[in-house]
RNA sequence: CGCGGUGUGGAGCAGCAUGGUAGCUCGUCGGGCUCAUAACCCGAAGGUCGUUGGUUCAAAUCCAGCCGCCGCAACCA
């Protein structure tokens, strides 16, 4: 048999997981099922990428150890996808012993071939929190956990040469199908390659949550090389546990959402190439589910919970909507009313109605069971043909990983099927006893593109396409790959059974106000959850606060920064001959809305300079709840420089 | 002039590497049918394919400029 290796990320489990990682995991499980339904050898991997500061963290917060926190959470993420019926045949957690070993040898590998040395990190430090951070992190300048001063600081740490790769890199991505789609292997090229890789940090000594570095204690290994070869680490290499390597590597199909696109299709491919392993044949991206347009958070509290959707329309339907929806590479909306019209539409009216029909009319007409005695007719042909050819096309799309190409394949057939009906108009042939030979051939094409079309739905729709069998009378034998394939294949007596609605048609008004109830609810949480974190700054004394100097100004002219999206320059009269300042307001003002007004100066900030512009201090503003910002104006009449306090 | 994507009937998308009657799903309207989960089938309305200019006998499709939106990079409110 012959092997096909796939794998999802392994996700973080810093928080319960949402629609957006069952997504990547229906994907992959549709895709691992319908390749053994081809009869390949399938390895289909997932887990936990449990290590890293906000692990450590989130532990904390809540009062326990950090294993005893992932172990809760990657409690949950086994329950989902036990309810999402998803086969997984190996679920990794970078916990586990043997992953440890792995990741402990590669890093080693690597440090003793010279692609890892050891250097000094610089950035942000925080000391009360032991935290490093990059510029881009920070908060107003300051630490995002606790909002205290940061200062310039170094550490030593490990770093991997990624430089050596670069050109082989460049190849992969440009050259080879293995960035799917390949649209965005250019902005990968330009952005981060072209300019030159910069070597990676690859460990940290400020946590401890991790894996020890075996040679030097006072590191654990960072985010990469440990979450990263997971998807060696399961197959056995370099550890005892499993002896799959030799077999399943290289992976068939990596399948990730574009955020930690860079990661596979950079970093991950440069530790192959270090490690003298090949490479994944695809990586496979998919976009963001956005909720009624906006990306999916968990502060704005629209995150779909699939449980929730799941008890209500099934699994089945939810997987079906995902994949449906998704296509390769661009994001796709999510809304309750997408989703339902999509079930009512194509599970409801078009398949389950064509179940229900068909099998209803095979008993009306014949008690149950088809007479053997057949006449072919007009329409025939046509039916039989789109039925007969479907598999093959299917199998293109499930190849290119085009799964919502794949689904609409299929509901073709539906559709035809339910055209076909109208065409030889059953119920008419059912009046007249000479007609019956037509009828009974006319009931067993539709079962026959039932059966077709419901034998390469099962990868999709695991739970309800045994139903379907049932129903119109396939067994086991007669829904196999082989099978699907060609028309003909049930036998010419067969009998039918009724059975419950497949999938019930949803009562659209009712159900958005219910869900709508739901999100809102949710909303209202997570705002209420917002509210008890805001913490106060640690106090300060009067000469600390005298320290910041604060002053009148009025705005002569302000115009937006070309290069950036967010930045205005301002020239301010200060009561001191004047300054320029840039401010980050640019997404709320319009440069007229300022101009001539009285706005609060720190007058004593250090120069910066920001997308090339000297800013000589900064403008006080408010941060709005809903994330507006508004600038603090003061009355026109106070005179540019007044000192306030 | 940082990099890239995108702009097609009310909504969501396909078509664009190989220019030649603008297609699909949902929605709307009209009709048909009654086997079926008020489902199914047929038909119609609805688009100067972001904009301007160019190439061409002919452009949604090729070229150039402009505008809008999105993502990455950048970015202290």
């Amino acid at each position: 048999m012959k092997p096909f290796y796939i794998t999802t990320p392994i996700y973080y489990p810093s928080g319960n997981p949402h629609i957006g990682h069952c997504y990547t995991t229906v994907a992959c499980d549709s895709i691992a099922r319908y390749k053994r339904m081809q009869g390949y050898d399938v390895m289909f991997l997932t887990g936990t990428d449990e290590h890293g500061l906000k692990i450590e963290q989130k532990a904390a917060e809540a009062g326990v150890t950090p294993k005893e926190y992932v172990d809760g959470v990657v409690e949950t993420f086994k329950k989902l996808w036990s309810f999402m019926n998803i086969s997984y045949d190996r679920y990794i957690r970078t916990t586990d012993d043997y992953h440890i070993k792995t990741v402990q040898t590669i890093f080693k590998a690597l440090y003793d071939k010279g692609y890892i040395y050891k250097g000094e990190y610089s950035g942000k430090y925080c000391t009360p929190c032991e935290s490093f951070w990059t510029q881009s992190q920070l908060v107003d300048g300051k630490c995002p956990d606790c909002g205290r001063e940061v200062t310039e600081a170094k550490e030593e740490a490990y770093f991997f040469k990624m430089a050596p790769f670069a050109e082989r890199l460049e190849k992969l991505l440009l050259e080879t199908d293995y960035l799917r789609p390949k649209t965005r292997a250019s902005e990968l090229v330009n952005n981060f390659i072209k300019p030159g890789l910069e070597d990676l940090c690859v460990s940290r000594t400020t946590f401890k949550w991790g894996i020890p570095v075996t040679f030097d204690d006072k590191h654990v290994v960072y985010v990469w090389v440990d979450a990263l070869s997971n998807y060696i680490s399961a197959l056995g290499y370099q550890n005892d546990a499993y002896n799959d390597f030799d077999k399943f590597w290289p992976a068939d199909v990596h399948m990730v959402a574009k955020d930690i696109m860079r990661f596979h299709a950079i970093i991950w491919p440069a530790m192959l190439m270090a490690l003298d392993l090949p490479l994944p044949k695809h990586l496979a991206v998919h976009g963001w589910i956005t909720f009624n347009g906006q990306k999916m958070s968990k502060s704005i509290g629209n995150v779909v919970d699939p449980f929730v959707l799941g008890k209500r329309y099934g699994a089945d339907a939810i997987r079906y909507h995902i994949l449906r929806e998704m296509a390769l590479g661009a994001d796709s909306s999510f809304s309750n009313e997408i989703m339902i019209n999509r079930i009512n539409s194509d599970l409801a009216n078009g398949l389950g109605n064509l179940v229900s029909r068909t099998v209803a009319m095979v008993i009306k007409y014949f008690g149950g069971t088809l007479p053997q005695e057949r006449a072919s007719g007009e329409f025939d042909d046509d039916l039989i043909s789109v039925a007969s050819g479907l598999r093959e096309r299917v199998d293109e799309y499930i190849d290119s990983t085009q799964l919502n190409n794949a689904l609409s394949e299929i509901f073709k057939l539906v559709s035809r099927a339910n055209k076909y009906i109208d065409e030889t108009a059953p119920w008419i042939l059912a009046k007249d006893e000479a007609n019956k030979p037509r009828l009974a051939s006319v009931l067993y094409n539709l079962l026959e593109a039932i059966r077709i079309a419901s034998t390469l739905l099962c990868p999709f729709m695991p739970t309800t396409m045994p139903e379907v069998w049932k129903q119109i009378g396939a067994g086991e034998n007669d829904v196999t790959y082989e099978n699907a394939g060609k028309f003909g294949v049930l036998p010419s007596d067969v009998t039918v059974q009724k059975g419950d609605v497949l999938f019930p048609r949803i009562d659209t008004e009712k159900e958005i106000e219910e869900l709508n109830a739901i999100i809102k609810e949710q909303m209202d949480k997570a705002e209420a959850a917002k509210a008890p974190e805001i913490e106060l700054a640690p106090e300060i004394s009067i000469d600390e606060f005298f320290k910041t100097e604060l002053r009148a100004a009025k705005v002569k002219e302000c115009v937006k920064v070309k290069k950036s999206k967010k930045l205005l320059k301002l020239q301010l009269d200060d009561g001191m001959g004047g300054r320029q300042v840039v401010s980050g307001i640019a997404q709320y003002y319009a440069p007229e809305d300022l101009i001539g007004k009285t706005v609060v100066l720190v007058a004593n900030l250090k120069p910066v300079k920001l997308c090339g512009e000297e800013s000589f201090g900064m403008i006080c503003a408010c941060d709005l709840p809903d994330g507006n910002v508004k600038v603090v104006f003061l009355d026109d009449d106070v005179p540019a420089g007044a000192k306030i306090r």
